[in-house]
RNA sequence: GGGCGUAUAGCUCAGCGGAAGAGCAUCGGCCUUACAAGCCGAGGGUCGCAGGUUCGAACCCUGCUGCGCCCACCA
């Protein structure tokens, strides 16, 4: 009846399936129903490019939870977007640009180049949006925005004025980070600090009307801002200098005298010199210093860092490098370079294009954070926001507490545009939300908006209310916001989750999420970040769809990537990339994302879960061939009731495996440990499920003419379909597409709903816990393990049945094997099945003691196999012999543990008396190892 | 300078106070009519090092070492 393929295709049934769901509008969550909200709003990818690795595993969290909140009865929604993301896209076109038409951003102007870049987001963001799709994200699609279309535009205009008229955005005139490259400032945070070896140089600077020729050395690192001198500073307290203090020193090369100053915060006696050289216009520690003493302030570079025309003429021009060695020339010439020395310094470095960033004086905006952060530290304090894992807290707070006023003007063309308008006429900006007609300052009519746009992650921090409708107070607002669970890498939580926690309190006056799940970034298999350069990108198309290396090394080349990185791409993936479909990908990044490490993702991980999916379709392959006349109502009904009684080991066994197995899911989902709900499945799935319940069920299921095997027949019918359909549902949120696609063949109680999306999600029914049934399957498994295992080392194949005799002492023990005889001959593949009390074993058998070891802990058993003629007298020695030296050994632990008295007085009971029973086994062991090796002594 | 993470089988990783686990890889045996992307077995680890706490430590504490992140006005 069933024509199911031997081998599970993913590319048959993912996209259908997906095209299927958004057909049915599954994914959509309504704000007017009555269901509990549970949302999450997805981290907006930026519209760079399309997605790596990393994106899919944020989306496969994610959509696990979404998953499961929504089968769970939640009204569950998770809102998808993507994110301009100003400098790093404006870079990306700026690029392309230059490499396909040799032009700058300039050579086309502004709104030309904007429209280039409204191209490449259109074609960008729509990929990303694929992607995402084709992972099986459920998203609830028409709810998509971006950052900026013109309802968040609006949110962002509405925020800056807010926050403006609150005296909480400023302008001033600060130093700042400046990217030389990209012309832009930025915040402290886009700064990239990396230790290089640097150089310490001494300089004299000669002391006005000295009469002696007296000379102050100042120590640093950056002597080509020298020109930009205004001060030098000697510690106040410092014997050697104190009497300069007041005086004027000559700044060498400029011709100008700066005062010599005394200050106890800039300089530290014991470093250096004991003399520090003030560039308050190109040094943050030197700005503080020019502000504490009013200090004139200079700029010696320009925009691209060269000097400019405030440096004496013979250096205008150059950039910072040239300029410093001219400057080191021409002190050495003039005999003022005392020496250099070796010196460690960090240096910053722009986020996004890898550019020397440069301190500079510039007039720009800025958000004065101290308000805005206390809440948000208060917040997480009382636990209205708790980050997952914990530690992440601390993290949190530290930054949260030594937060510094964020700069948020951007001298880009892509992004939001400044709500500021200058006057023509005062020169004074007008903040507002629309267009002003005139100045508010002076009423005069002529203005210009500023040039400037915005960070963007200001637009960022106020997703979670901006994508609901924000500034209007609308219903999606109030269902959805504060939103459950941000979901994000922990590499953006200053970036992005702080920020989201200060506005998202400020405007909405309430927390933006209940709770932030920081995810580990995903490496490659050595651990390294990925990269283009390294080549080690994966991107999640080619392992769901596979890759040959053609295919890789033609898209890298597509993407301009370097000759090195298309070496490494084939030094790391010679054969390609397999395809795995999107359930084993998804299931392998939620069964790596352990908390608290990275993810280093391993291909053949990816390849062992595709494994998986297959074997999950050929145990349903398996289920829907043996259904012949079960009737899912009937079923359902039965179990509830009268059938309970008449199931079988097997059946009780798996049934309350299953429900220890949801349990466990439950659980670990609750914690957001993704990886233990995986494992959880997977092993009930594959090692008791296929390996035992499966091969168990056979012979029920074969049975047929009497009417109890009839009975037995529909029993297991009722246990396998009703266990996949349960464990499908399970593992639903983990894989979605075979699980629907199994699902749905699989027979249901009538009224059941359409996708396996939308039907329950499985709650343990402890009443089908059977601690019996698991102890007694525990012992028949041993049988079966044993007599397979000495099969095994007798090279008996299992096609040859053999005779086995089980003994033991336990009266109990006996009688279980006894009525369990038929799973143990049809699992061990045993013709006859003798049982008896220990004694002599049969002649011409080999034995194998069970008891005494961790699996099978108080059991007593001997099974007898039957291999008369074939014994190997001297290899049964040496397995005998290695079995009881491991037995003695584990007899000693037990003694010396039991010896000591302190352990006998002060560990539990319960342990004490698990040790003594371990003694105890392990001496009954040995004796009947010990017999049996004199038993083949006489053989 | 502070903070955080991490070190477990050849590889990628679980386990985090009471007898060392998984996947892949390796070895042996099986085409047993769900699955060879499979089945049945096997081998492989003084759980980074040194101390300490404890009756008991891979697990807790301290120090050290290696690797990796983050923060900091490290002339």
């Amino acid at each position: 009846m069933n024509e199911l393929p031997k081998v599970y295709d993913p590319a048959q049934v993912e996209g259908r399936w997906y095209r299927e769901w958004i057909e049915q509008n599954v994914f959509h969550a309504d704000a007017n129903t009555p269901k509990a909200p549970y949302t999450i709003v997805i981290p907006p990818p930026n519209v760079t490019g399309s997605l790596h690795i990393g994106h899919a595993l944020f989306a496969t969290l994610q959509d696990i939870l979404t998953r499961w909140r929504r089968m769970q009865g939640y009204n569950a929604l998770w809102l998808p977007g993507t994110d301009h993301a100003g400098i790093a896209t404006q870079l990306v076109v700026e690029r392309r640009l230059w490499r396909e038409e040799q032009k700058t951003r300039q050579d086309l102007g502004r709104e030309a180049f904007l429209e280039r870049v409204w191209q490449w987001k259109q074609r960008s963001g729509g990929r990303i949006l694929e992607q995402l799709k084709v992972l099986g994200a459920s998203c609830d699609w028409p709810r998509e925005r971006f950052t900026m279309d013109e309802g968040l535009s609006r949110a962002v205009r509405e925020a800056f004025v807010r926050l403006y008229e609150e005296g909480l955005i400023y302008r001033a005139r600060r130093l700042i980070n400046w990217c030389p490259r990209c012309h832009s400032a930025l915040s402290d945070l886009e700064v990239e600090h990396t230790d290089t070896d640097g150089k310490l140089w001494h300089i004299a600077y000669p002391v006005e009307g000295s009469s002696g020729g007296e000379r102050l050395v100042v120590a640093t690192t950056r002597p080509e801002t020298l020109l930009g001198d205004t001060a030098v500073a000697v510690h106040p307290e410092d014997e050697r200098f104190r009497h300069l203090i007041g005086r004027r020193a000559e700044l060498p090369l400029t011709g100008r005298t700066i005062p010599i100053i005394g200050d106890a915060v800039l300089v530290d006696r014991e470093f250096g010199t004991g003399a520090v050289k003030v560039t308050p216009g190109h040094d943050f520690n030197d700005f503080e210093t020019g502000l504490r003493h009013g200090l004139e302030m200079i700029s010696v570079f320009d925009a691209d860092a060269k000097l400019n025309e405030n440096a004496p003429a013979a250096y205008r021009g150059l950039t910072t490098k040239e300029a410093r060695e001219r400057v080191l020339a021409d002190l050495k010439a003039a005999g003022l370079l005392q020496g250099e020395e070796p010196h460690k310094l960090s240096l910053g470095q722009c986020e996004r294009c890898g550019t020397v960033v440069e301190p500079m004086l510039s007039l720009q905006w800025f958000v004065k954070t101290g308000p805005l952060a206390r809440p948000a530290i208060e917040a997480v304090e009382q636990g209205k926001t708790r980050f997952v894992p914990e530690n992440w807290t601390k993290t949190y707070m530290h930054w949260m507490t030594n937060i510094k006023d964020w700069c948020i003007s951007r001298q880009l063309w892509w992004g939001h545009r400044i709500p500021a308008w200058y006057c023509a006429a005062c020169q004074e900006p007008t903040v507002a939300r629309e267009t002003p007609a005139a100045c508010a300052r002076c009423g005069h009519k002529e203005l210009r908006q500023d040039d400037d746009v915005l960070d963007t992650w200001f637009s960022s921090a106020l997703w979670p209310f901006s994508t609901l409708g924000w500034p209007d107070d609308t219903k999606d607002l109030r269902t959805f916001y504060p939103t459950s669970v941000m979901e994000t890498g922990y590499d953006i939580i200053f970036f992005w989750v702080a920020r989201m926690m200060m506005m998202g309190l400020h405007f909405m006056k309430d927390v933006p999420f209940q709770t932030v799940f920081l995810h580990a970034l995903v490496v490659d298999e050595n651990g390294d970040k990925m990269s283009k350069v390294k080549g080690n990108v994966i991107d999640p198309l080619d392992v769901i769809h596979g890759a040959t290396l053609e295919q890789l090394l033609t898209k890298a080349q597509g993407d301009g990537a370097p000759k090195e990185a298309l070496e490494n791409i084939k030094k790391n993936f010679p054969q390609g990339i397999p395809a795995a479909g999107a359930d084993a990908l998804r299931f392998t990044l939620a069964a790596m994302a352990a908390q608290g490490r990275n993810i280093r993702l391993a291909l053949s991980r990816v390849e062992g879960y595709r494994h998986f999916a297959n074997k999950l379709w050929n145990a349903a392959r398996f289920t829907l061939m043996n259904l012949e006349g079960h009737d899912a109502d009937r079923w359902h009904d039965e179990l509830g009731s009268e059938a309970r009684e008449r199931l079988g080991l097997g059946d009780r066994w798996i049934l309350s495996r299953l429900q220890r197995t949801v349990a466990e899911v439950d659980q670990a989902l609750e914690a957001f440990k993704f990886n233990e709900a995986a494992q959880a499945i997977y092993r009930f799935l594959w090692t008791e499920f296929c390996d035992w319940y499966i091969e168990l069920a056979k012979p029920a299921l074969q049975g047929s003419g009497t009417p109890a095997a009839e009975t037995r027949r529909r029993m297991a019918q009722g246990v396998l379909s009703s266990t996949l359909e349960v464990a499908c549902r399970l593992l639903h949120p983990f894989m979605p597409f075979v699980t629907e696609e199994i699902w749905q063949q699989l027979p249901r109680p009538s009224g059941s709903s359409g996708s396996i999306m939308i039907t329950m999600y499985p709650v343990a029914d402890d009443t089908l816990i059977d601690a019996a049934a698991e102890r007694s399957m525990a012992l028949v498994q041993q049988v079966v393990t044993a007599v397979r295992n000495l099969r095994s080392e007798y090279h008996v194949g299992p096609g040859v049945p053999l005779d086995v005799t089980v003994m033991s002492a336990d009266a109990a023990t006996r009688a279980e094997v006894e009525a369990h005889a038929e799973l143990i001959q049809g699992l061990g593949r045993v013709r006859e099945l003798q049982v008896a009390p220990r004694g002599e074993p049969p002649h011409g058998t080999v034995v194998s003691v069970i008891g005494g070891d961790a699996a099978s802990a108080g059991m007593d058993i001997d099974v007898a196999v039957n291999l008369e003629g074939q014994i190997d007298v001297a290899a049964e020695r040496v397995r005998i012999a290695k079995d009881l030296a491991k037995t003695e050994k584990d007899l000693a632990q037990s003694q010396a543990k039991l010896e000591k008295p302190s352990f006998v007085e002060r560990a539990p009971p319960a342990v004490v008396e698990e040790e003594r029973r371990r003694l105890a086994e392990s001496q009954d062991r040995i004796a009947k190892l010990k017999a049996s090796l004199e038993r083949l002594g006489r053989l």
